[in-house]
DNA sequence: CCACAGGACGGCT
DNA sequence: AGCCGTCCTGTG
């Protein structure tokens, strides 16, 4: 495959660092002249801010435009976003001017279940690692600029991996949810083209919880971060707990506040926006504790 | 050596 | 419904 190139002038609300950084992707990392690399499907790019522009370069399955267009969620309308949801008050406004080059990416969604499901008292380091390690044995090998990479491999491929070959790649207690979820997901127990078409959220995370390994928070995840893309909803972990505390609740113990808690705040003050406030919460807290 | 960090899940109340 | 111990690995 060729390399394609294709420019971005002008774009607003487009920060690589803020992209790849705020907790949603786990195959992007930075170069030494501080763009970003990635995969994600049988796509290499490299994005780097130049001034008020954006250059993506790379080996691409398809017209690179249409790609990055889908991918990077060009489509919507960020700076509108921003707008109302500064309105909130003045917390979120902080937030959101701190990472107010955030979008939202369109991953695919099965490698956003698997990946999320191996998110599960991890931390984002390891997490990467184990993907990598993934994506090395079962996936397919793409060159760009003389680097290997390596696509995430697809549910059946994944699915001739044993539990053990899963435990030998560091994954821990989660190789049997993987292994699992793997052959509900092969065997269409659970299809995810079936799961796309639904439309009632609660009906959709009921459905991703089905699926070994996702509880709430990564059913949330999976409908925030993939093709799903379901902004209302607002996933709760420890840090987004110790934010929502420290901003409107106020206990003396994060821990006595409960999910149901923050989730509830977080729809009355945000609104179908939620999930977007979320990771603005999530990026500046995490950055600047 | 130990303490801690990070969610799902099953057992218990 | 809520609480709590367990699961695994890396870090300090």
């Amino acid at each position: 495959m060729e390399k394609q190139f294709y420019k971005l002038e002008n774009v607003k609300s487009f920060e690589p660092t803020h992209i790849f950084e705020c907790g949603q992707c786990f195959r992007w990392n930075v170069q030494e002249d501080l763009s970003y690399t990635g995969i994600f499907k049988n796509n290499v790019l490299n994005v780097k801010k130049e001034n008020n522009s954006i250059i993506i370069s790379g080996i691409c399955d398809g017209n690179i435009q249409k790609i990055v267009e889908d991918y990077f969620d060009l489509n919507r309308n960020y700076e509108e976003i921003k707008e109302r949801l500064a309105k909130v008050d003045e917390n979120l406004k902080i937030a959101e001017e701190y990472g107010s080059g955030i979008r939202l990416l369109n991953q695919d969604l099965w490698e956003t279940i698997i990946s999320f499901i191996i998110s599960a008292n991890n931390n984002i380091p390891r997490i990467k690692k184990i993907i990598e390690r993934i994506a090395k044995k079962y996936g397919e090998k793409i060159l760009f600029e003389n680097k290997e990479y390596y696509t995430f491999p697809n549910v059946e491929s994944l699915s001739k991996a044993t539990v053990e070959d899963l435990r030998e790649l560091g994954l821990g207690f989660r190789d049997k949810r993987i292994y699992d979820t793997t052959k509900i997901i092969l065997e269409k127990q659970i299809d995810l083209e079936e799961l796309e078409k639904i439309k009632d959220v609660n009906l959709l995370r009921e459905k991703l919880m089905e699926l070994p390994g996702v509880g709430e928070k990564v059913a949330d995840c999976v409908m925030l971060f993939s093709s799903l893309k379901r902004l209302e909803v607002f996933p709760v972990d420890v840090w987004v707990r110790r934010v929502m505390n420290d901003l409107y609740i106020n206990k003396p113990d994060e821990n006595k506040v409960s999910k149901e808690e923050v989730r509830k705040i977080a729809k009355q003050k945000y609104g179908n926006l939620a999930g977007i406030a979320q990771q603005y919460l999530f990026y500046w807290k995490r950055e600047t504790s």
